[in-house]
DNA sequence: CTAAATGCAAACGATTTGCAGCCCC
DNA sequence: GGGGCTGCAAATCGTTTGCATTTAG
C-alpha cells in the first residue's frame, strides 16, 4: 500500500492563491512571480510554477492558453467564454450567449464523451478599436533587450 | 519606395506543402520534419519552421495550439471545431451545429470587433471510449529517453 | 548576377527538475 | 522528526536566429 501524500499549506502557497484570486486578467507564471515577489522576495520561479501546478491538480484554478507558448492562469471557474485581442494581446472574459444549445449530439451518437469545451474569440476590443490611441501589443515589457548574441565565431 | 519581396519555389518548400496537404491530424513541427526528411534527407529542422512560418504568413495552412506547447498545423482553411482526446491525445476535425447562430451581437453592442472564433471540444474519443484497451497518450513516442542528467556535481 | 532560401549550430524563452537544506504537520 | 516544500541552478523542450553558403529566377 502506498502511503498516502498529505499536501502541506506554505506561506508561498498561500500568498500565490490569494494573488490569483479574482484576478481577470490571465496571468502568466511570470506575472504572478512579479506579483509574488513583492511580499516574499526570496520566493523562486520554480516554486511558483509548482505551485501553479498544485493549485490546478486540485482544481483551483485552470491553466490556459491562447494561441500563444506561454500559459495563462485563470482563477474563474464557471462556464464562460475569453475574447482575446489581436492587438494588446489581452484576454478578457466573456459569455456569449448561445441561443439554443450548440448541438453535441451527433458527437455523442459518434462514441465521443465530451468533458468541456471552450470557445475563444479574437478581434479588436473596445479599447483599441476605440479611434486615436493606435495602440500595439504591450506585452513583452521590460528592459530594451540588450541580450544580443556573444557569439565570436 | 522599398523593393518588393519575391518569394521563391524551392524544393523543400514544395516537398513541405505537399506533405500536409490532406493531413487531418494535425502534425506538429517535428512530426513534418521527420516526414519529409524521407524525401530530402538533408533538410533541416530550421528550414521546416521557417517554411511553416510562410505558409501560414500565405494562408495555406493554419497553426494551432491545443493546451499544449507545441503548435500543430492543419491545412483545412474552412471553418471547423477540434475535438481533443483527453486519453490519447489525438486532435480531430469536427464540425459542431450551432442551432442557431451563436450570438455575439452583445459583444459587438460593448464595442468589440470579432475577426474570429474558436471551438475545442475536449473528452474521451471513440478509440480510447472503448472498452478493451486502456490506450494512453501515445505522444512522446521514440527511444527510451536516455537523455539523463550529466552533472556530477 | 543577386537576393532569397538553406544548413548548421548556437541562442532563446518558458517550464521542469535534481538536490540539499528547511520547516510544516 | 520525517517527508513535503523551497531556493537554486542546470537541464529540457520547442522554436528562433546569425552567418556563410547555396541556389532560384
Amino acid at each position: 500500500m502506498e502511503r498516502a501524500i498529505r499536501p502541506r499549506t506554505t506561506p508561498q502557497l498561500t500568498v500565490i492563491s490569494t494573488a490569483i484570486q479574482g484576478d481577470h486578467s490571465h496571468p502568466s507564471a511570470e506575472d504572478i512571480y512579479l506579483r509574488v515577489r513583492k511580499v516574499l522576495p526570496r520566493i523562486s520561479l520554480g516554486t511558483v510554477y509548482r505551485t501553479l501546478q498544485r493549485l490546478v491538480r486540485e482544481g483551483t484554478i485552470q491553466m490556459l492558453f491562447f494561441g500563444e507558448r506561454t500559459a495563462r492562469y485563470d482563477p474563474t471557474l464557471e462556464e464562460h467564454d475569453h475574447f482575446i485581442c489581436q492587438q494588446c494581446g489581452r484576454v478578457e472574459d466573456v459569455r456569449v450567449e448561445r441561443e439554443q444549445q450548440m448541438d453535441f449530439a451527433s458527437l455523442v451518437r459518434a462514441g465521443f464523451t465530451i468533458a468541456a469545451h471552450s470557445l475563444a474569440i479574437r478581434g479588436v476590443c473596445q479599447l483599441c478599436g476605440r479611434p486615436g490611441e493606435p495602440r500595439r501589443r504591450p506585452r513583452r515589457t521590460g528592459p530594451p533587450v540588450p541580450t544580443k548574441r556573444e557569439r565570436t565565431h
